[in-house]
DNA sequence: TTGTAAGCGTTATCAG
DNA sequence: CTGATAACGCTTACAA
């Protein structure tokens, strides 16, 4: 494999010459620049970037850090960040954590090692203090889910109104019981979600049922058995607002298995306008959330702050929109 | 940021009783040993591996390069191959190539800038021949989609028999008219489902009828489409075999759109057994493809590879499965 | 068992 | 405009 000093022999420069050619260096001679080029592509020349990144102390690599890959949202805000950070020179790479801790840390470890230049979280499991402990010495980000009060810079929704104005619209359909499918973990954006529903009802003089809320996992399955306990309650909801759309597709099973007809005997607004709320049957009202711009500014967030660890935190809230579909009416 | 030389210092030992300390050099006298760890601790240092990877020429990294990150399919493999790499001492990084060859040949730079240690490939589009010179230089492997007959090592299955099997089943159930929507784009995967096709009928003595073939892309829109086009046909089938679920879900909605009842009047069959297939209505028939396994054994040959990049190359063919669900009766 | 020092492939400073 | 050379942080002969 040849190296610089290869070049540098070939082309009968110095070394420093042939890293300045490779750099765009522009005060090198135009002569001088092609013959290196064309020693470099006679060798078959490819600079190696464990030199240059030991030198450089950096990588031009950022990571994004998933809860899993098995989501399709995640899908257009990862095609965001990409296209933001190859506009500015950075790779982008992908790691899982599997909602654990330990391996989050691994990636973190990552930063240490210098093997990334920054991180983008999804979803993070630190701790908060943690969070912005590193925060302060590491570019990270949070973005979608993210743990509220941890100093970070930040891009999500404003997941209570969303919540809000999703609840809002089953109200103003007339209905008056409405049940809420939520997760029994403590997401931030659970939490929100759930504040923005009861502040809906609170806000329209109705009351707020407690056994009309249930709380689960993020599965159809679950979606499922949670929609026929609620049909058991004293007084069922006549609509349900779940807060994802893999939970409203099992709501919906369920309620077809007991025979109810959804969007006419009963709504359903899921959340996330993935791609299967556009087609399953029936098609779901959901909350779409502008994900490709939602990748981009995290990206964007973060190259700042490689550029700039001391720069300011800042905390954007992107517009999310409800799409109307069959689930409501 | 501290660096190996502080810890040094700080313990009052040379820089290499550091290094090997960290190596778990078992020629480092206990106390020593102990002294450089109280170091590191107090130090709260944490070594850079830009100088490690650089001295040792290798990252321990290896790059899963997926064409999407919307599949549900790869998940599972993902966590087969982080399962085996883990085990080995190798991070999983993951990248996003959009099917672009470009895209490709981007991160296979980072084979060439010895970023990553290996590159687990997963419906490459890169040309046999390429694929052939770099995997002589490279550890590269393929997984489940695959170049055919590039000479690289190989993990998938036998997807001719799967088609085989599924058509067989169809057969079996007494369909005459067997309809087959596939991709338009020749994948090996399709072509060789296309010819199990085909080679089923064949052998029970079916007419192999083209009219029957649709060719469309991977999603649920082109699997509607494609099923309302193939019922127009003067003989329309009474079952049909799809080469993925994403389009099965699709042709389950074109034909319930025409009043047909899917796994009464007409069959379908769907491929990879995505969670979606458990979970639509009707449940689908589809062929089951042992993803962990697949995860694990492309790591293994992928280690085999970076250990020896003249070792053997080995093609791998795992076993499927055909679940039978409610789409087919 | 430990230390000294060379070297991995770059880039960047400084001198010319 | 170009060249010599130190330095990045680490590992590993080789010597002691």
């Amino acid at each position: 494999m040849a190296t610089i000093k290869d070049v540098a022999q070939h082309a009968k420069v110095s070394v420093a010459t042939v890293s300045r050619v490779l750099n765009n260096d522009p005060k090198v001679r135009a002569e001088t620049k092609e013959v290196v080029e064309r020693a470099i592509d006679e060798l078959g020349y490819s600079p190696n970037l464990l030199g240059r990144n030991l030198r450089r102390s950096s990588t031009h690599n950022i990571l994004v850090l998933l809860p899993t890959i098995s989501n399709q949202f995640y899908s257009a805000i990862i095609k965001g960040i990409r296209e933001e950070a190859t506009l500015k020179g950075y790779n982008v790479m992908i790691g899982i954590t599997d909602l654990d801790v330990n391996i989050e840390m691994n990636h973190i470890q990552l930063l240490e090692n210098k093997l990334v230049d920054g991180i983008i979280f999804f979803t993070p499991q630190i701790a908060k203090s943690t969070l912005t402990r590193l925060g302060k010495v590491y570019p990270i980000v949070q973005c979608s889910e993210y743990v509220e009060g941890a100093k970070l810079s930040l891009v999500s929704i404003d997941n209570k109104q969303a919540a809000f104005d999703a609840t809002k619209y089953l109200i103003e359909l007339g209905h008056k019981h409405i049940g809420l499918i939520t997760s029994k973990k403590v997401y931030t954006s659970s939490k929100l979600r759930e504040e923005g529903f009861k502040e809906a009802l609170t806000q329209y003089q109705l009351p707020v049922n407690e056994e009309l809320i249930y709380y689960t996992d993020y599965t159809p399955q679950c979606g499922t058995e949670a929609a026929k306990a609620l049909l058991t309650r004293k007084t069922p909801p006549t609509a349900i607002f779940t807060i994802s759309d893999s939970l409203a597709i099992g709501v919906i099973r369920g309620l077809k298995e007991c025979g109810k007809k959804v969007g006419v005997d009963i709504d359903v607004i899921g959340f996330d306008n993935t791609f299967i709320s556009k087609f399953y049957e029936p098609t779901i009202t959901t909350i779409s959330q502008p994900r490709l711009e939602m990748g981009k500014k995290a990206a964007k967030l973060l190259l700042n702050k490689i550029q700039n660890i001391d720069s300011a935190n800042e905390t954007i809230f992107l517009p999310h929109e409800l799409m109307i579909r069959q689930s409501t009416k």
